[in-house]
DNA sequence: AAATATAATGCAAAACATTGCAAACAATAG
DNA sequence: CTATTGTTTGCAATGTTTTGCATTATATTT
């Protein structure tokens, strides 16, 4: 076996895996782990995995307090993301903002879709990057750090430029009455995306009802349609049900 | 048997396998491992396949992604990165495009560096993410996805809101009198780039210099300064000195 | 702090690459 | 037909890289 082919399955087992380890390399590839390891050194410096204590872990472009928050609930996330696909029709242009329900969403995109998204988030345009129809149009500004979307006035005249067919809103709190969340810059960019948007969809996983943070986005009735992963109503979900939301 | 055939059956082995080995071919062919390991020494020079340690692997799979030509001549992109990096002195603002040798010097940007990088790449907006004291700021547009940069309309008119310090530029090609990029919309970008800071610094391994691309950049004379990982002059070098260009 | 596991280092054997050379072969001109 | 030239091929000598093992150093755990 050749070098390369090695280094090859090393570096694929280790991204498909998100790990690997001396031992394991070393008895799949019928080499000493002192060659695994060498290899794994080489393929450190090219940046093609990150070497570790026992082995290697793939490198992602995507740091890891963001990819926790990704992780969280993510069987509910792909269930609403599932919910939310059937509402996407080719042809049409959608806002996508910074939310990880949304990132989900961009994940599971329909390989024939063509539609175009409009988006802030780093993480979604990353997702959007191996779609091989959907074309993205990223709206500049000042980096987040820790959401890693644009924002500002920048980033805020960019979305005026258009008035898109679906925005699918990340909800960070729901109340009866209002939607709100973290961070000021954050709901400037999503009372934006709602003002030139034909209809606003959010995203939402049903823990997040009937709660509420410092900064306010819109009236609850604003939005067109909620989806969470939970399809029997709950009391938080008929409540909103009443104000003529659309409950998915 | 044909030398040409040869060449031929070598060339469709290494393809549908990935990879072949000189030991494999040697049996296969009938010939000495030297005949084979001349043969894919010349089959490497027409670019058909590449010589590795013990054979050749496919050379489908090398460089046209993004994600592969960022690792290659790694340790060239580094020297250039080294010697890029004395010009940055804090406080400044930069325009960073979407080269990978950009990006390399993205990645190596001392820790205690104050500087605003605007930048419509996404590889060194990854970068930079991890930078504690650097400010960025992204520019919007549509995204090319082969080079994971954002072009047009929207890009330009961002380029233009600023006059920046120094635009560390990414060669594609350059010529004695010309530079230029495989792509009309990289062209556009790196010249509204150009046209939108005080001084311009051209990074380029030395293999690109005296190439030609299809598209039109600008004259070589507007570039102030060029730097290549070969520190001894080259006769290519000498003749970009000669036009007031600075080389490091 | 001791015990253990893991990693870096030096080394020698093996695998592989490079170079120079001569034999084999083909093409061309005299 | 023969001499000349140029190319291709295999072989041997020499130089380089890779690899596994033993040793020493460095982390990690108890």
């Amino acid at each position: 076996m050749l070098k390369e082919d090695r280094h090859n399955i090393i570096v694929e087992e280790t991204v498909t895996n998100g790990s690997s380890s001396f031992q394991s390399l070393s008895k799949k590839l019928a080499v000493s782990e002192d060659t695994i390891r060498r290899d794994i050194k080489e393929l450190d410096n090219k940046g093609l995995l990150r070497a570790v204590r026992g082995g290697a872990v793939s490198v992602s472009r995507i740091p890891h307090h963001y990819r926790d928050r990704e992780n969280t609930d993510i069987d509910q996330k792909k269930i609403i993301a599932q919910k939310a696909v059937s509402l996407i029709k080719s042809g049409q242009v959608l806002f996508f903002d910074g939310g990880t329900s949304v990132l989900e969403l961009a994940k599971i995109l329909p390989l024939d879709l063509k539609v175009t998204i409009i988006t802030n988030s780093f993480p979604v345009a990353n997702a959007i990057e191996d779609h091989p129809t959907a074309e993205l149009i990223f709206l500049g500004g000042k980096l987040n750090k820790t959401s890693f979307s644009t924002y500002g006035n920048e980033t805020l005249q960019g979305i005026a430029k258009f008035k898109v067919d679906i925005y699918f809103l990340g909800i960070c709190s729901i109340a009866p009455d209002k939607l709100s969340c973290k961070d000021l810059e954050e709901a400037e960019t999503k009372i934006a995306m709602m003002r030139h948007s034909v209809k606003t969809v959010g995203l939402c996983t049903s823990d997040k009802i009937n709660s509420e943070s410092p900064y306010f986005v819109a009236q609850t009735g604003h939005m067109h349609t909620l989806i969470t992963e939970n399809s029997k109503g709950t009391p938080g979900t008929k409540a909103l049900a009443r104000l003529g939301i659309e409950i998915l």
